[in-house]
DNA sequence: CACTTGACCTGTCCGC
DNA sequence: TGCGGACAGGTCAAGT
């Protein structure tokens, strides 16, 4: 599931490998995932040049040369996959077998063909991703957008900001909180659980019992766990993988998630899943207890 | 009005 | 083996 770190890997991948490619073609499998009419897709699409690409929160956004972007959002199990023309020897290493050889394949939704011959594969198993094309000066008008809160590692969120949202939401929990993306943008389930880990504590955390040592605490593992994911290449669990279809390595070295059974690095205790806010929740009983009193 | 549930989807895993 | 059901989780819409 695309995060905020996955994201920025593909962001940064794609940076340097398609800004100056030219559209040629885009073939829509998948009419739901990019719902653009034909028409409009051959006026403001074929034809155009990518100028830079941007991350806001989850969504991934490429400019065109015409006034336009292409956002996406990957949502739960959305791919972004470049073929280079000479696929099999891309990036200069061994071949993968997702590199290339099989694509587009049944989970392919959106092809984008350049004129270069290369290829960018929209994949995604469960049809919950989408590609809009929208005017550049509208992205920040976007009703999605538009309710983004801060940039966690921008200057933009600080602890007061945290703090603040804490006293607005006193009787959510706390993952609920850091998972409201009008609080902070681009944290989901994963960094959610390890950044309160890293914090100590407890998911399940009432706003309103949150101490002023926890929410800085919370603020610093937040911004620690996203740097640290962005510098391995983000997580791979079953979907993600960067744009030449490579997977990331964060979840190697996950402190929670997904971990259960597994001990705890910090204090040796027994990871436990459990459900908080309706989600999944993994979490060290040890190092996080619930504290429920002020 | 705050909060919960359902919808969107498909693949995987578990129990019978 | 096969089948039903739960589960996975980002976001919006609908319901309580």
């Amino acid at each position: 599931m695309p995060e905020l770190p996955e994201v920025e890997t593909i962001k940064r991948g794609l940076e340097h490998l398609i800004v100056g490619k030219t559209i040629s073609n885009a073939k829509v499998l998948w009419v739901k995932t990019f719902s653009s009419s034909k028409n409009t897709i051959k006026q403001q699409l074929i034809g155009c040049r990518i100028q830079s690409i941007e991350r806001r929160a989850k969504l991934l956004l490429v400019n065109l040369d015409n006034q336009y972007t292409l956002m996406f959002h990957l949502k739960l199990t959305g791919q972004v996959i470049l073929v280079l023309k000479n696929q099999q020897r891309l990036g200069g290493g061994h071949p993968t077998k997702s590199m290339a050889a099989n694509l587009p394949d049944k989970s392919t939704r959106v092809i984008f063909n350049f004129s270069d011959g290369s290829k960018l594969y929209f994949n995604d198993q469960r049809k919950f991703g989408w590609i809009k094309l929208v005017k550049t000066s509208e992205v920040t008008n976007d009703p999605l957008v538009c309710r983004l809160g801060p940039e966690p590692l921008s200057k933009d969120f600080t602890i007061d900001r945290l703090q603040a949202a804490i006293k607005r939401h006193s009787k959510l929990a706390i993952k609920g909180i850091i998972l409201d993306q009008s609080t902070l943008s681009g944290i989901g389930n994963i960094y959610a659980d390890e950044s309160l880990h890293l914090a100590k504590i407890h998911p399940g955390t009432k706003g309103a019992a949150m101490k002023p040592g926890q929410v800085k605490a919370l603020y610093k593992a937040i911004r620690q766990i996203l740097q640290s994911s962005i510098k391995h290449g983000g997580t791979s669990i079953t979907h993600y993988v960067n744009v030449f279809g490579k997977k990331g390595d964060y979840l190697e070295r996950a402190r929670v998630f997904r971990q259960a059974g597994e001990s705890c690095r910090v204090c040796g205790g027994k990871i436990i899943k459990i459900r908080v806010v309706g989600r999944g929740t993994y979490i060290c009983p040890k190092c996080q207890k619930l504290s429920r009193n002020k």
